[in-house]
DNA sequence: CAACGATGGTTACAGGTGCAACTATTTGCT
DNA sequence: AGCAAATAGTTGCACCTGTAACCATCGTTG
C-alpha cells in the first residue's frame, strides 16, 4: 500500500462520514414514503417530474437520463415500468431513427400531481424545514462542486434548468386537465 | 390535492436537485471504483472501516447495523458475504445468547488495508479537493441537521465517533500485524 | 415461575440496478 | 458511394436491498 495516502483530516472525515449518512438514509426514507403512498420509486418520481418540466412533455430517451443523473440502460428499464403502468408513453422520434421519444400521458401528470404534495411534505420535513437560508446556498455551491467533479463534461441536464420556471410536483403544482 | 402545501422556493429547489444528483451520482462512483479495485462494495468497505476502529475489531450485529446506518436485514446479508470471503468472522455474545458478535480478521484487516488508499484518493478527488476548508465545516453542520431529522433517537453511531482517533481506512492507515 | 411482549437476528420474496453484450442507425472518412 | 467507428437503446445476468414473516431468547409482570 502507498504510503503517500493523503488520509483524512479531522473535519474532513467527519464531513465526509455526515454526507456518506444522509446518502444511506434520504434515499431509503424518499422511497419508503413514495412507495407506500403512491406507489412510486423516488427515481421514477424523478422521472415524471422531469417530463412534466419540458415542452411537450416529451423529450429523448438520453436527454432524460441526462436530466435524472441515471444510466441508459437503469432509465430503459424504467420508462418501461412506467409506460406499462400508463403513465408515460414511448414514441417515435423524427429526426433519428435509433431514438425514441418518451412522453408523459394524463394519467401520468394525474399520478405525479397525486403524489407530490406529500412527498414535498416530507422533503420538507427532512430538507427545507431543518436548514437555515445560508446553508440551503451553501449546500447548493457544494453540491455544485462535487457534481462538477463527478461530471466533468456537464452531462447532468438539472444545471440547464436552474432558475427557470420550476420543476412541476416540486417547486410548484403540476398543471393538470383542468388549469393547464 | 391539498392545495396548502408548501412548494419549494426558488432556492431551495436547486439545493434540494443538487443533494439529489450527489445522491445518485456519488454511491456509483464509490461502488464502481471499489468493486473494480477491491471487489468490495462501498457498504462493505464502510462495514470493515467501522470494525476495525473498535475495540478487539469486535462488536454486536446491532451496533454494527447503527454505524453503518443500516439495517438489521441488510446488514445481516452483508456480514454473511464477509464470512463467506473470509474478511470477518461471527462469534458468540457471552451476555446474550439471541446476539451474535462480529469480528474483523487478519484477512479483513489486510484487505482493508489494500483498497483504502485507492479509495481514499477518489474521495480526495471529489470532495476533499473541490471543497474549501469553510464548505467542510459546513456541510457537516447540514448533515448533522438532515441526519438529526432523519434519526431523531440519535441511533446512528457515527456521532458517537466524531473526534475520536478517527477510522482506520478512513483517517489514518489500517493497523496490521507488522505495525499493530 | 409461567406467560407475554419486546428485542436480536435470519430468510423468502419481489423488485431495482450496473455491467457487458448485442442490434440498429447514424456519422465521418476516404 | 462504401466502410469503419460512434451513438441510441434494449436485454441477460448477477447481485444488492427493503418488507414482511419467522424463530429464538430476554425481561417484565403477575
Amino acid at each position: 500500500m502507498d504510503d503517500d495516502t493523503r488520509w483524512l483530516g479531522g473535519g474532513e472525515a467527519d464531513a465526509w462520514l455526515g454526507l456518506v449518512a444522509v446518502m444511506e438514509l434520504l434515499p431509503v426514507a424518499l422511497d419508503s414514503q413514495l412507495t407506500r403512498d403512491a406507489r412510486l420509486t423516488f427515481f421514477e418520481f424523478l422521472t415524471l417530474a422531469q417530463l412534466a418540466e419540458v415542452p411537450e412533455r416529451e423529450m429523448r430517451l438520453t436527454d432524460l437520463a441526462a436530466g435524472t443523473n441515471a444510466s441508459l440502460p437503469r432509465i430503459s428499464r424504467v420508462v418501461a415500468r412506467l409506460e406499462r403502468d400508463g403513465l408515460i408513453e414511448r414514441r417515435h422520434n423524427e429526426s433519428d431513427a435509433r431514438a425514441r421519444n418518451v412522453r408523459l400521458t394524463e394519467m401520468g401528470r394525474d399520478k405525479l400531481a397525486e403524489a407530490s404534495p406529500r412527498h414535498i411534505g416530507l422533503v420538507n420535513q427532512h430538507f427545507t424545514d431543518v436548514l437555515s437560508r445560508e446553508q440551503i446556498t451553501q449546500l447548493t455551491a457544494i453540491c455544485d462542486r462535487i457534481i462538477g467533479s463527478l461530471d466533468p463534461e456537464r452531462r447532468v441536464f438539472a444545471e440547464t434548468f436552474r432558475g427557470r420556471s420550476g420543476r412541476p410536483g416540486l417547486s410548484r403544482p403540476v398543471a393538470t386537465r383542468e388549469n393547464d
